[in-house]
Parts: structure tokens; sequence; C-alpha cells
RNA sequence: UCCUGAGUAGCUCAGCGGUAGAGCGGGUGGCUGUUAACCACUAGGUCGUAGGUUCGAACCCUACCUCAGGAGCCA
């Protein structure tokens, strides 16, 4: 049907001068008739933008208007010329309409605000919406940027496997992969992969086998987690980035975390300005400040030990008690990025108590070298550390957590032949996508959300 | 999983013990280089589900389901 690949309209707006004798296709947003003429308001998600179709009354082809419904498909022959009205640059003066695919009246999505809830009950739809197809431009974007992050610095892109029967312990529940029949009473021996095996909860153990033999290393990709997990800031299947850097130490790590965030805030607004605007518009009035903040000022470092001192000295009364040796809770972490630095800051070396095997110890006998990065509004949004390289401080942290070396031979072993010092963290993909974009909800920031009780697609 | 709140027309909501309502969207007619156009008319509902209280329940009670906000777990 097509014998050239067609002009998308973000090709088309950006035109410097009229254009003769061009093709649209695209989805109707709305129609408006007048006597002499028609207006249809085309959309091809290449961009926010749409572009207004003047249609002729005294055209053969305005006797398919009653049919060119919002949601409609079409195509249109005709001149991109100056538009005599006010609110659009250029228009398309049509000369010939025809109807790809038609949508009647039973077509969910209509020309007036939906609540962002209705439309999650439609994510077959919704990317053609004004606010979800922002959203998944800028995804596309987004994931770009971290590609080129990591690449222009020399990291190399590693793929973790999906499919795992390593836990990496602390990261949650984890899903089963089983081919065995539900109720069979069979052995994990019988099983596919003669083993118990899950979905991956994370990419680092597999990652710092890489990193202690390419160097710097990333990884980018979905991550499941079956917790029975209900809020707004988290999915039981999301995108990890988790970089892993040979030769790094807790400090190196902090800083090429905040790098990383900062780079992403900059993307941001070059390259998704139209989006930008739009969020800044309806979705969250303080977006753009908040990017430029994250760009302008210094990210502070508060170590944990300060952090709970100068929450105990707050003045505040909080829900749970600051008690050093037990995590802070989301209403402490606010209170710190939001009102204390009212800016991005990562805590670091948290009790040992609190965190996993392979996080390296300090010196203090009861501190890891552990970073979170904390933003405001979604609270964390990176986690990361310096890995223990020593083979007796590993092992020892393991056997305390009841964890059996056997299990973990090859994690072990990049201890026991040329060990190196050695660190990295994971950044939430949806996190920063709901950072950039001020979208609160998670299930909002990714194309099919799988929530407890919820996968439909 | 816990706490709180909400489920009424395709969508957004009002009604809160006595005949089921509005705006948007759809249809019909009118007007207009219109901008989520405008004006008039019109069609459209087992009031989340199941029980209960009552002469009478969308409204009160109980259970369940779903969704949202907050909490925990974390990225």
């Amino acid at each position: 049907m097509f014998t050239i690949m067609p002009d998308t309209l973000r090709y088309i707006l950006a035109s410097e001068s009229a254009l003769t004798s061009i093709t649209v296709r695209g989805w109707v947003r709305t129609r408006r008739d007048s006597k002499a003429c028609s207006f249809i308001e085309v959309t091809d998600g290449s961009c926010f933008k749409g572009l207004q179709i003047v249609v002729d009354a005294s055209l053969p082809c305005s006797s398919l208007m009653p049919s060119i419904l919002t949601g409609a498909s079409i195509e249109v022959d005709g001149d991109l010329i100056a538009s005599p009205a006010a609110g659009q640059k250029w228009e398309l003066q049509a000369k010939d309409v025809r109807l790809l695919g038609e949508a009647d009246a039973t077509y969910p999505l209509q020309k007036k605000g939906h609540t962002p809830e209705f439309l999650r009950t439609i994510a077959h739809l919704r990317p053609r919406t004004n606010l979800f197809s922002n959203v998944f431009r800028v995804r596309s974007r987004m994931s770009f940027a971290i590609h080129r992050f990591f690449q222009e610095k020399g990291f190399f892109n590693v793929h973790t496997p999906v499919i795992t029967s390593s836990d990496c312990e602390g990261a949650g529940e984890l899903f089963r992969v089983t081919t065995l029949k539900q109720g069979s009473n069979a052995k994990p021996e019988d099983d596919f992969f003669g083993r118990p095996t899950y979905l991956t909860v994370s990419g680092q153990l597999q990652g710092e086998t890489f990193a202690c033999a390419l160097g710097n290393i990333y990884t980018f990709g979905p991550t499941f987690r079956a917790e029975n997990s209900n809020t707004a800031r988290h999915a039981a299947e999301f995108w990890m980035i988790e970089p892993e850097m040979a030769f790094y130490d807790l400090d190196a790590d902090m800083t090429l975390a905040e790098e990383n965030v900062r780079y992403l805030a900059s993307a941001m607004i070059q390259e998704c300005p139209e989006e930008l605007e739009f969020f800044s518009k309806f979705v969250d009035k303080n977006l753009l400040s908040r990017l430029q903040q994250t760009i302008d000022q210094p990210f502070q470092r508060i170590s944990y030990t300060d952090a709970v001192d100068l929450l105990l000295k707050s003045g505040r009364t909080f829900e749970h008690a600051v008690v050093w040796g037990e995590g802070l809770q989301t209403e402490h972490e606010r209170y710190i990025a939001e009102e204390h630095v009212k800016g991005p800051v990562t805590i670091f070396n948290y009790p040992k108590g609190i965190k996993p095997f392979y996080m390296r110890q300090n010196d203090d006998g009861k501190t890891v070298a552990a970073m979170d990065l904390l933003v405001p509004g979604i609270g964390e949004i990176i986690g990361g550390s310096q890995r223990e390289e020593r083979l007796d401080v590993l092992t020892a942290a393991m056997q305390h957590h009841g964890l059996s070396e056997a299990d973990y031979q090859w994690y072990v072993d990049l201890r026991r032949y040329g060990s190196v010092p050695h660190a990295g963290y994971g950044m939430g993909f949806e996190r920063l996508l709901m950072f950039v974009t001020g979208v609160s909800n998670i299930r909002d920031v990714i194309p099919f959300a799988r929530t407890p009780g919820h996968a439909p697609y």
C-alpha cells in the first residue's frame, strides 16, 4: 500500500517552509465542522504536537467527515501551508482524505481529560493519549541516554540472565520458573534445569563476574520481585540499570551514581523539550526547577550515622522512632531529602545488620560501604555498595547470614582468583522516569504494569 | 499484608431513606476559519457483587471484589 516511507509529523511540523503535495497518516484527535470546511486534528505519535487538517466542504471526500470520529486512522494528501488562524504555525490544506480504519462511538478515549486510573484499564489504547505518548517517548529517549552515558565512559553492556538459580540475597521474593505440572510431587532435580530456578531479582552477582574481567560494565534489563507490594513505587516487573566497576571504592561509586542522575536530568531537558513542557504544565509544576537544581547543585552526602543524628535533633516527631541500627523509614528519608537537604542526597555507611552479605565491611566493624541515593518526591532511586572483596571476610559474612558457600562457589571464586576492590549500584529505571517526568505512579511509566493480582495483557 | 477512602450513564461526577441527575462523549438539527468550538433537542443506568434492616435502600448494616492514597518490603 505504501511505496515510500511516510514522513512523520515530527519532521513535517519542523519544516521551515510550505510544502506541496505531501501525505500524512495518523489518528484523529478531534474534528470540528464549519459551513465551508472541517478541521481535523491528527497525531501520529512521532511528536507531541498534532497537525490541523483543513478539508474544504466542496471536496468529494468531505462526505467522509461523519465517519471521521476521534480515534479513526486516516491518510491525507495536501499542501502544508501557513495557518491563517491562531493556534498553530502550519496546517494541511487537504486535497484528498482516505479513511484507513474507522473508530465508532465506543472508542474509549474522548475529547476530554481522563484519569490515569481509567487509562490503566485500557493500557492498549493509552499510548494514544497526550500523557502517555509523552511518557513513552521519554522512556525511549532515557533508555538511549542511559546506554550513551555508560558507553561514552567505556563501559560494556552485559546481558545477565533472566532465569537464574541464585538469589541475590536481600533483594526480595522470587518468582519460581518451572516446567513441572501444578501439584506434581516431582523433585527439583526433575525440573527443566535440574534445580530450582527463578526470574532474576538482580543481575548484580553475575555483573560482578564481568566487572572482574572487563573492568567496567552495566546491565539494563527487566527484573522481577514477587513481593506483595502495593504502592505507587513498586512493580513486580521493572527495569533496572546495574553498573559494576572494578577498582572502584564507595566514594567513586557514589560519584558515578550522582553523575548518572545528573546526566539523565540534563538529557531530559535537552532531548525532550516538548514533553518536559507538557509535564511541567499538567503533571508537576516544579519539575523544571527540580531538574535544573539537580544539574546545578552538587549532591549532598550524609553518613547514615550523621543522618540519624540530624533526624534526632530535627525536633520532629516521627511515626517511627529513629534508632541507630535500624533502617531509615520513608518519612525519615523524605525529611532528609525534601526538608533538610531540599535536593538529591546520598546516605552512606549503613549498619551491617540491615544489609546483605556481599557489602564491604568498614573498619569500624559496625557499618558496611553501602549507599542510597534519595531524590525529593520519590525517595530511593539508586542503591549500591562497595562489594566485599576479601575472601575471609566474605565467607564469614555468608556464614553469619546462614548462606552455604557451595551455593555461591562461583561468586566466592572471584575473591579466590585475582580479587579486586569493586563497587556498583542499581538504579530503578521507572523511578528515574518518575523523577524526570513528575508522574507519580510507577504503573504509568511502564507500558504494561505488573503488580500483585494484575497482569491482563 | 496492614490502615484509610471510593465504586451511580461510555468518561468525570452530583444525589446520601421516598419517581435515577448534570457535564463531556454519541445521534439529530442549527450556527460558526474552528482550536477539548458553540446553541437546541434526543438516546443512553440490575446505582461493584451477595446477603441483611426497613412499608420503602443508590443512600443504613455485614461480607466479598476492585481501585486509589498512606504504611511495610525495596529499585
